[in-house]
Order: structure tokens, then sequence, then C-alpha cells
DNA sequence: AAATTATGTCAGCCTTATTGACTTAATTCC
DNA sequence: GGAATTAAGTCAATAAGGCTGACATAATTT
């Protein structure tokens, strides 16, 4: 990335930025940063899918199938708010490449209930391996103490009618009090 | 979004929510929250701008343009890090439409330097304006002393060399000891 | 027996990204 | 002043991952 045209004082001075630039958080400056964030958060895992030939949307059917083992296709369609067309393509390559299993399910045998294979859970494991570590040496830099905070501000992202459904979901307590 | 499939343990009892189930800042859990709460971030924005016949595409444009004046094309691309061919598409949709005007570089006169024009600049002020209020429900809900820690996981979770690339360009500090 | 539900699938379309090759105009280098 | 480089734009082909609408099948519920 060449640096762009900026206005005059891009530097501030060393003094000042001792004295609280960093603490500029403004809406703006996280507008951007979560931009950055989140593309360099999604890379890392993008580039190892490619090695396989799948992309970011086998990516998400796989971590959820791995964290609910025997979740239904409704279940998933809903968490990842798509089509069940577009879903339907995913699964295929996934289930063809012996990644997932599908079952019927024991009360209801309409239901195909999914579950990651072994080398299913392999690539999961290791999808989530990269996001993970990122995750950590970024939460790592935010003493203990305050690291509620952070899950305080993502949650404080979503859209309030969604918060409950993320909660159950995360299995996390997403009230504000729950920070600390 | 229906609930899926959980384990038995799925809701902690009400003593333990107090006592810090909502300090579970597992990587995991921040994960899961990362992507939910990008999702909702983007999907305020992206409802606007179907609405005017633009993606997502064009907002990165609209916004970087707009908080960079007389940005260049090879700047913008390196920014987005896409290709002239993907940029030049969207580019092309956004001077038709009269949002972005081009104008040849004073000294180097091969250089397209982009500017906004009125219609380009309330547009990009609405889609900022959905996503800075977000954010600023999100970061009110951190108190003031704290805020800066969430820059600080964001910054992160930056590949560590887009660091001061990234610092440049959104004109803030990222470093570590920013924070306080 | 009829209606509903869970899943799968066909066909067609859109956006946003990619690669590779090439053009034009302007600047820089020698 | 001529050659090489650079900034930008463009063509053609391809891919991923979304979408809509319509329909089929099997299992469950009413």
């Amino acid at each position: 990335m060449t640096e762009p045209r900026l206005s005059p004082d891009d530097r501030a001075p060393a003094a000042l930025a001792h004295a609280g630039a960093g603490a500029d958080t403004s809406p703006v400056v996280l507008v951007e940063l979560l931009f950055f964030a989140y593309r360099d958060f999604i890379g890392e895992p993008d580039r190892l899918l490619a090695r396989y030939g799948f992309g970011r949307a086998h990516h998400r059917v796989l971590h959820f199938v791995n964290r609910n083992p025997g979740l239904t296709v409704a279940e998933l369609l809903s968490i990842l708010d798509i089509t069940k067309q577009s879903l339907g393509r995913v699964l295929r390559d996934l289930v063809a490449g012996g990644l997932i299993e599908q079952r019927a399910g024991a009360e209801d045998r309409r239901q195909r209930l999914m579950y990651l294979t072994a080398a299913g859970m392999e690539l999961a494991g290791d999808l989530l391996a990269l996001q993970s570590a990122r995750v950590r040496r970024a939460i790592e830099q935010v003493p203990p103490a305050h690291r509620a905070w952070v899950k305080v501000f993502l949650a404080g992202l979503l859209e309030s009618d969604r918060l409950d459904d993320v909660a159950r979901l995360t299995q996390t307590a997403l009230d504000l009090d729950g920070a600390h």
C-alpha cells in the first residue's frame, strides 16, 4: 500500500502522540479500522481455503457445523442468512469432498443433521487456529481487566434484535453488565 | 435466526452470569462475534447502496475518495488491494452517475485525481453516517477511559506490515502506548 | 387423506473479483 | 531527441458466491 495524499498535519508531534493521539476513538477512525481489520482477519483463512479449492462460503459452513455438530440445514440457513440454493452448492462441494457427512434426524427423518468428518475437523481446526491466533495476538495487547470491553463493543455493533440469537449461538453473555 | 442445537449448559445460571460470564473473551467467541458484527456493520449501507444500483465496491471507493480528496487511481488501487480492472468498472459507474469527478494532475498530467461531486459527497456522507452511528452506539457502551483498548484490539488484528500504512491513512496513532 | 414442512434441485441472472494482453498519453532517462 | 517507463484505461474470458422463481420428494402433522 502506497501513501495517499494526506492533509498536512499527517504525523502528530511525538509529544502529542503520548498525550493521547492513540486515544482518538472517533467513529470514523473505528469504521476504517474495522474495514482493514476484517480484511486481514479473513485473508489468511482465504489463502488456506484456496489450496483446497474452497472459498469463504465453505469456511462459514465448516465453522458452524464444527461448533454445532448435528446442525440442521434450516438452522444453518438461518445462521448464515443466505438462500437454500446458495448453501446447496457449497454443501454439495463439502459432502463430495468428504468434509461433511449428513445423517437423517432421529426423530424427524426429513432432517439432514450435519457432522464434520475427520478431514472436515482437521480443516475447520486449521482455519479456526489461524483466526484464533490472530485474535489472541490482538486481545493479548489489551490488559485482561479491560478485555470484556472489546466484546461489549463488538456486541454493540450487532443489530439489536440479533443480540439474543448471537449470544445463544456463541454461548456467551452479551449483555452490558457482563462486562465486569 | 432460529436457535441451533446447542449443548445442554446453554444458559448459565443468573448468578454465574453476574460473576463474569460476559467476561469470556476467549478467541473463539471473538472470532464469531467479529463475523456477525461485521455483517451487521456492512448490511445497512448495502441496503442504501442497492437503492442507487451500487454495491459494496462503490461504497469503498466513495469512502476513500471522500476521506482523501485528490486521490490518484494508483493510490486507491493500493488501498483497496484490487486490480485495475475491478476498480475500472466501479469507477466508470461512479463517474457516469455523476458521483465522482476526475481531474488531470497538476504536476503529472497522466494522473487522474479523484474528487466527489456534491451528489457524491451526499451519498458518501449518508453511508458514513449509518456506519458512524452504529459504531458510536457501540463505543458509547464502553466507558471513555477504556475506549482506546478497542482500537488497540482492532489494530492488533491487522497484518503487522500494514500497521504503518493504515495508521497513516486513518490519520491516527496505532501504536500500543497510545492507548492511554 | 390433505396440508405442511425439510430438503434438494433446475435454470437463469447479478456483482465483484480474478488473469493476461494491449493501447494511449505523459514523463523521465540517457 | 529518442527510448524506456509510468499512469491510466480497456478487451475478453473466468470464477465465487450471492439472488429469484419454480418445482420435486419424502416425511410429518392435522
